[in-house]
DNA sequence: TTCCTAACGCTAAAAAATTGCGTTAATGTA
DNA sequence: TACATTAACGCAATTTTTTAGCGTTAGGAA
């Protein structure tokens, strides 16, 4: 569900932030198993009803404030070469998506949504979008780009499929070979 | 939770196994968000605290069916050469999750662990198995193998991402330029 | 300011999840 | 086969979560 709110200011605002504030607070504190709606809305200063007509219900909630915190803050680093750039930005994303909380937040966003509107493919934009950044860096130096779709299936794919399936680590080494195949 | 049950016959069976056919049944005629245990109790005809003790929660219920779902009951086809071998199973593969069952499937089974013991881990190992079976038939004719490894990453893991990430259609095209790459 | 109404709070009711306790039946042993 | 043991279930009461009605509050526009 999340509706887009007609009304963004204000109030309406204010209480979004509250209640995302009091899901990143409390996916510290308590465990996974124990984020009840109730819970989140006693600590945002909200009563539960709020939170079921906005959101829903707490995995779209989760979703949505899974999305918030894959967001990028910014561009990824210019380190000045193609390589280095693709590299600096796969070992942070490998990094960052592998850690429990990481997986936790790609299972929220996936389990959200199943068409390229939801969050799954507001992520997966974020990440074609870095991607883009550095390739355009990258032809703007004169270096030949590469193509961002088979970066994707080559690298960003089979890190993903790991950490889901938990098969396997996406260590620094493991992503330096993924890497190569470029 | 998911107990691996002490006594795994008689009444235990009968009832896992209406458990699971509710499951099923009701996975078809309802939609996901309707799906309750008090609801799959019902019609499997027992009461929900049977549910609650043996299986914990409901994720972990639809966890357990779907690897059921997943475990493949036959080796993939012998269609005499290894790559035609792996373009049969890979479509079929792709086939299967693609759909919207599928990639709930796939949700249910993630969503449930994150250690390799768990659904998940069980999950991928299935797929290993079988290309382990494609591998080694490969080997008995002579054919010069291919690594299990690689195949997962370069072909299985992106038509997954796409999958679950919904931003792409794994249609046969684009599978068989992924069995290209190996 | 004033109006309109989206969004919230409060409350009651419905539904689902949890737990204690007695009962049933699967499994081992004589 | 008969018996003892206890895992697993059914039932029912309790707690918690979810839903829904209705009045109130506060953005946003005229």
């Amino acid at each position: 569900m999340v509706k887009e709110m007609l009304r963004q200011g204000g109030r309406s605002a204010r209480i979004q932030a509250a209640v995302h504030a009091a899901v990143n607070a409390l996916s510290k504190e308590v465990g996974r198993e124990e984020l009840t709606v109730p819970l989140i809305a006693e600590r945002a200063g909200v009563t539960p009803s709020t939170i079921y007509r906005r959101w829903g219900d707490l995995s779209e909630l989760l979703a949505d404030v899974a999305v918030q915190r894959l967001r990028p803050i910014s561009d990824p680093d210019d380190t000045g070469a193609i390589t280095s750039d693709l590299e600096a930005f796969v070992l942070q994303y490998a990094e960052e998506m592998s850690s429990p909380v990481g997986r936790t937040l790609l299972l929220d966003v996936l389990a959200a949504s199943s068409d390229v509107s939801g969050p799954a493919g507001r992520c997966c934009q974020y990440t074609k979008q870095h991607l883009e950044t550095i390739r355009i860096r990258a032809t703007a130096r004169g270096e030949d780009a590469f193509d961002i779709n088979e970066a994707i299936d080559v690298v960003i794919a089979p890190i993903v499929y790991h950490i889901l399936f938990g098969d396997r680590a996406p260590d620094e080494e493991y992503c330096r070979a993924l890497l190569a195949r470029l």
